[in-house]
DNA sequence: CTTGACCTTCCCCTGAGGTGGAAGGTTGAT
DNA sequence: ATCAACCTTCCACCTCAGGGGAAGGTCAAG
C-alpha cells in the first residue's frame, strides 16, 4: 500500500477525498484505515477494484452490501471452478506433449516446422 | 490470424521480413504457413510470444529447439500446478467466506468496515 | 476511367493496477 | 540557513497481444 496506490484509489473512487491541511497535504481520518483494510481483504479474495467500488457504492448509498458481496463471492468461486478445470486440462495436455516429445528425436525435427513437438507435420 | 497480427509478429521477430513485390506488397513464401501453424500451436499451449521467439531463435541458429521446448513445456506445466493449487485454495476460501457470510446479519454489518463478510472487525 | 477492395506505414488505444519521475512547495531537525 | 525527507500535481509508462483507423498507393473488374 504505497502513497501512489492511495492516490490511485482516490481517483477511481475507492477512497473519499480527504480534508487538506492549510498547506494542501492530505489529512486522512482514522476511518480510512478500515476502508483500506476492506480494500485489501476484497482484493485478496480476487475482487477487482471495479467490483470493490460497487460494494462501497452500496454502503455509501446507506445499504448494507452483504447480499451483493455474497453474489460477488459466489460468482468468483464459480469462475474459479471453471478456470481451474481449464487450467487442469491445459496442464494435462502439456504433460501429454511432454511425454510424447521425449520420445521424439531432435534429429527428426523439421526446421520448417520450427519444432515437431508443438507442430507435428500436417497429416 | 489477421493481417494485423502478421505484421505484429513481424515486428516482434516471429516472422522473417518477407520479400516485397515491385509495388511494395509483402510477398509471403509458402513456408510462412508452417511458421504460423507453429505459432498458433505454441500459443495454444500457453507459451508467450516471447517464449515462442526464443524457440524460433534456436531454430534459426541452426539447432533443433526440442530440448528447449520440453523445458518450456515442463516449466509451464509446473507453473500451472502451482497456479491451480493457489486458485483452488482461493476458491475454497471463497466458499468458506460464503458459508460464514450467510450466517451473518446485514443489520450487524458496520458501515465503517464496508462489509463484515470481507472485513471482520479487528479483534 | 472509375470503383471497390486490397495493400502500405504510422500512430494511438485497449484493460488492470498501479509505478516512475519532473517540477515545485512544506516541514522538522540541525 | 540549510538540508533531507516529505508532500503536491501532472504526465508518461509498464505488461500482452494485438485492434482501429487515417492517409495514401495499387490492382482487377466492369
Amino acid at each position: 500500500m504505497t502513497a501512489k496506490a492511495l492516490r490511485y484509489y482516490e481517483t477511481v473512487g475507492l477512497l473519499p477525498e480527504p480534508d487538506r491541511t492549510a498547506s494542501g497535504y492530505r489529512d486522512y481520518p482514522e476511518t480510512v484505515l478500515d476502508r483500506l483494510r476492506f480494500i485489501r481483504a476484497a482484493q485478496a479474495v480476487g475482487l477487482t477494484l471495479g467490483e470493490i467500488r460497487g460494494v462501497i457504492a452500496f454502503r455509501e448509498a446507506g445499504r448494507p452490501p452483504c447480499a451483493h458481496v455474497l453474489e460477488l463471492i459466489e460468482g468468483r468461486a464459480a469462475d474459479l471452478d471453471t478456470r481451474i478445470v481449464e487450467l487442469a486440462a491445459l496442464r494435462d495436455e502439456l504433460r501429454r506433449l511432454d511425454e510424447r516429445g521425449r520420445t521424439l528425436s531432435p534429429d527428426a525435427c523439421s526446421p520448417g516446422l520450427v519444432c515437431h513437438i508443438l507442430n507435428p507435420a500436417a497429416h
